[in-house]
DNA sequence: GCGACTTATGTCACAATGTGACACGAAGAT
DNA sequence: ATCTTCGTGTCACATTGTGACATAAGTCGC
């Protein structure tokens, strides 16, 4: 790897690591682009050259995550029932985290105190989820051999793999966990909510009517 | 109801219908809020007296959605079983919706196009979403009886339901469904995750352990 | 090492969103 | 009729985000 390149991730880090003790210390409104880009000494345009905005430091760990997700699901051999392949997916990020090195480690729970304190930003982090979501669900749609602007499975299977992740990453406010207790109380989400589904029901295979309150009898 | 009070809603309405409109043709992002007021003649100050964003346009029905579900929940038997209750809140928005005036259900159809062709609109609604979902979480822990910073189910139930809504929502691109389709869609999405879910999942009691892939043969 | 290239950065200019302060005029109450 | 309330317009301003261009630093072939 050349100069440039490790130039560049290095400032990409002060910027990140800067950004993310602004934010806790004096609150994410009130710390301004021109402020972060100051203590780190660049221009506030070169920050906009790293983060596409102010809001995309929250997105990081996001974007790292999909790219393992997907790079797992599409490793998962054929057969294999989505929603399965989807838990080796999110395990593969929760392994990630825990592998980590301790910088790593460090932002992530800075990043995770952040969204405790500004819950706009839990928002904004989700809506990037939505993106990461469609994504998922194609290829989710794919191994299912089923087009994915139907086929309403292959969204739920997503959306309810990411919403254990989202779930089990949120605390009660105030506590400041360890890297290894996230990591712990994600993966009991995890298992929490597949001990919830019914056996096979994201094969698309026919299940039996269960007990509907106010469809038929409303 | 007085005069002024009428005025305002005319106003709210007129803003509405000018910014969806100009929104599907000319774009989301060129279209200034500039032209949203010049449109309805008022100054771009008023705008945002109305709405406290432009994003704020797409939120409209979230909001209204929240109140009738928070309503809904609300009403609900103590000992119901919280997802039947989420279930309950869920199917009086689409009746809210099914019994919309004409207007109403053009401006949600509209709002439903602008959203397949924004994506990052999606997203900006799912963020309203993660909101809205604390509110409902808290709601459905209080009547489990539980701490709503510390039981997932809690917001497990609600991130379920709201997903099946959502996914629901959604329609492959270029369709420009009817109503009722919508509605319909959405309802059997709904029955769709309710026959997805093992009976019992959401009350809490102990389920059979199921077999999970990387948990303990990892 | 030298020259040609690529590319990251800074500067400048600018559009657009969003907010506070103040003044004016119409709606509402007595 | 008068006083009060409140919606609105105007002005000023901070902040985010982007395009264009110049410059300097890194990279590659010789």
């Amino acid at each position: 790897m050349g100069l440039r390149e490790r130039k560049k991730e290095k400032t990409r880090l002060a910027i990140l690591d800067a950004a993310l003790d602004l934010f806790l210390e004096q609150g994410y409104d009130s710390t301004t682009v021109e402020q972060i880009a100051g203590s780190v000494d660049i221009s506030p345009r070169t920050f906009f050259r790293y983060f596409t905005s102010k809001d995309a430091v929250a997105f990081w760990f996001h974007e790292h995550g999909e790219e393992i997700m997907l790079e797992v699901l599409r490793s998962r051999p054929a057969g294999e029932s989505p929603f399965v392949s989807m838990t080796h997916a999110l395990r593969a990020v929760l392994r990630d985290l825990q592998d980590s090195t301790p910088e790593d480690a460090q932002r992530f729970l800075k990043l995770r105190r952040l969204l405790d304190d500004h819950p706009h930003l839990v928002g904004l982090s989700v809506a990037r989820g939505a993106e990461t979501e469609r994504h998922l669900a194609t290829e989710i749609a794919a191994r299912r051999g089923a087009d994915v602007t139907t086929d309403r499975v292959s969204h739920l299977v997503v959306a309810i793999a990411m919403s254990s992740l989202r779930v089990g990453f949120e605390c009660p406010p105030g506590r400041r966990p360890e890297l290894s207790q996230v990591v712990q109380q994600m993966e009991e989400t995890l298992e929490l909510v597949e001990s919830m589904m019914r056996p096979g029901w994201d094969t698309g295979e026919p299940v039996p009517p269960a007990d509907r309150p106010g469809s038929g009898a409303a």
